[in-house]
DNA sequence: ACCTGAACACCGTTCAAGT
DNA sequence: ACCTGAACACCGTTCAAGT
């Protein structure tokens, strides 16, 4: 018989069993503690997420939340974990048709999941520098790396392939979106932040910042969602023609070599 | 006559003015703490950078830091800037040959850069998500977009080529390191890293992660900064076959279009 | 103009103690 | 096993006061 739990916060994905039917309202369980995390960063932006605000809306002490949890980067891995699988979900791969759309489906997912998320963008950039093979990019890793394989990319360059697409995804989703953490921009508030940003472009050295300049205009008129969009388009089309695909019928499976 | 500093921590790039000769190892400066920054950062890590080891460090209050300074994340920007800014300054665009080497000089200088100071991942990631065109990711831009520009990219492109380039760059330089803060990873320590991570991959759930899988071994021997390249490579390539380049001498200086 | 440093309002985390 | 909550060791930032 072993003794499975002197220490706390270690059965990282098991929820506790529960022996007859326990009112779940009351129960504090890690993926309680999860989902008001997530209620709190959507609610008031990420400052807002403290121990002291998670004990008052769940009414614990905080020593209850670190029997579940460990520390509060654990809490924000497992947060932006739980959001992302969420929207990778949302577009599942298998309904799309070709390997394109489907890289695609993801990277909107993603996309999309920030937009709706403000302190998404900050906490994929942290999960990804501080823990590069943490939960968070292997899960996004794996739908990307699926399709790529589908592609027709041979087998030996998998997992450069996918990293690159990985790391253009994170790179766009992660500057995509310049209002602050508690309020999503509006429509005008964003048109006027990309005006403000064209007018001071303009005002650059000349000789310190001739591009920058002559892209003021492009950069105000621009959509972020339409640019995201284009920039995958780019990195496929290096993919396909460093690897053109072998010949198949249109909306055919690919099941890729191996 | 204006009162020109009533407030402080204005004039962002402007050092105060020396009336006669006075010795600089004694006058605090908001230059002299970026400096002193730098190197608590580098020595000791993100987290060492307080303003409390600022004060010991420099030998004074905490409220002369403010007159100069602003706030902390002022502070972490500037210093981010002063280390990207000699960074590129390392390999001038000017002196290389073609255009795509041009790009290249700029990642690796950005790459080493990283490897350089291990702190700067991390935060090129955040000024990148908190402050989508601060001076960090203009400067960067600006230095890709001028290539991009020699490769004959059509104007109307130039934006969101330059964009796709500097997202996959950020998103790259910034997983590019498994390290802690403080202790860059010796080689054989980033090879048990690597070995550990790929067995680990190995035991996932084939249901769940069969790609991930798949590549474990190639990831285990994989080489960051070849890796870095081959995606350098791979979306120039995109970039190239999207817009062919005008026909040129090789070696020959093009200045694009306008 | 520039700097001092005590004080304020927070943090995350621990841990003896309870049930 | 699970939770309480006071206490600890920090933070960044402010501001009256000095020169």
């Amino acid at each position: 018989m072993l003794d499975h739990c002197s220490k706390p916060a270690r059965m990282t994905g098991m929820a506790p069993r529960t022996r007859q039917s326990e009112r779940r309202r009351q129960v504090l369980t890690r993926e309680r503690i999860i989902e008001t995390a997530v209620e709190l960063l959507d609610a008031e932006g990420e400052d807002a997420l403290t121990v002291r605000a998670l004990t008052s809306r769940l009414a614990t002490g905080s020593g209850a939340i670190y029997w579940h949890i460990g520390n509060m980067s654990e809490l924000l891995e497992a947060a932006t974990d739980a959001v992302v699988a969420t929207a990778l979900d949302a577009h599942p791969a298998e309904t799309a048709g070709t390997p394109r759309d489907d890289i695609r489906a993801v990277a909107l997912g993603l996309f999309d999941a920030v937009t709706a998320h403000p302190w998404l963008a900050a906490q994929l950039a942290t999960q990804f520098t501080r823990n590069p093979w943490g939960p968070v990019t292997l899960r996004i890793f794996e739908r990307i790396g699926r399709p790529v394989r589908a592609l027709g990319v041979p087998r030996a360059d998998w997992f450069t392939t996918a990293s690159t697409l990985v790391h253009y995804l994170l790179g766009a989703t992660t500057q995509t979106r310049q209002s602050d953490d508690t309020a999503p921009a509006s429509a005008a508030d964003r048109a006027a932040f990309l005006d403000t940003a064209s007018s001071a472009w303009q005002e650059l050295d000349p000789d310190d910042y001739p591009f920058i300049r002559a892209i003021a205009e492009q950069m105000r008129d621009h959509d972020d969602r339409e640019q995201f969009l284009t920039g995958i388009d780019l990195v496929l089309t290096g993919i396909t023609t460093l690897h053109p695909a072998p010949a198949a019928e249109p909306g055919e499976r690919l099941p890729g070599p191996e």
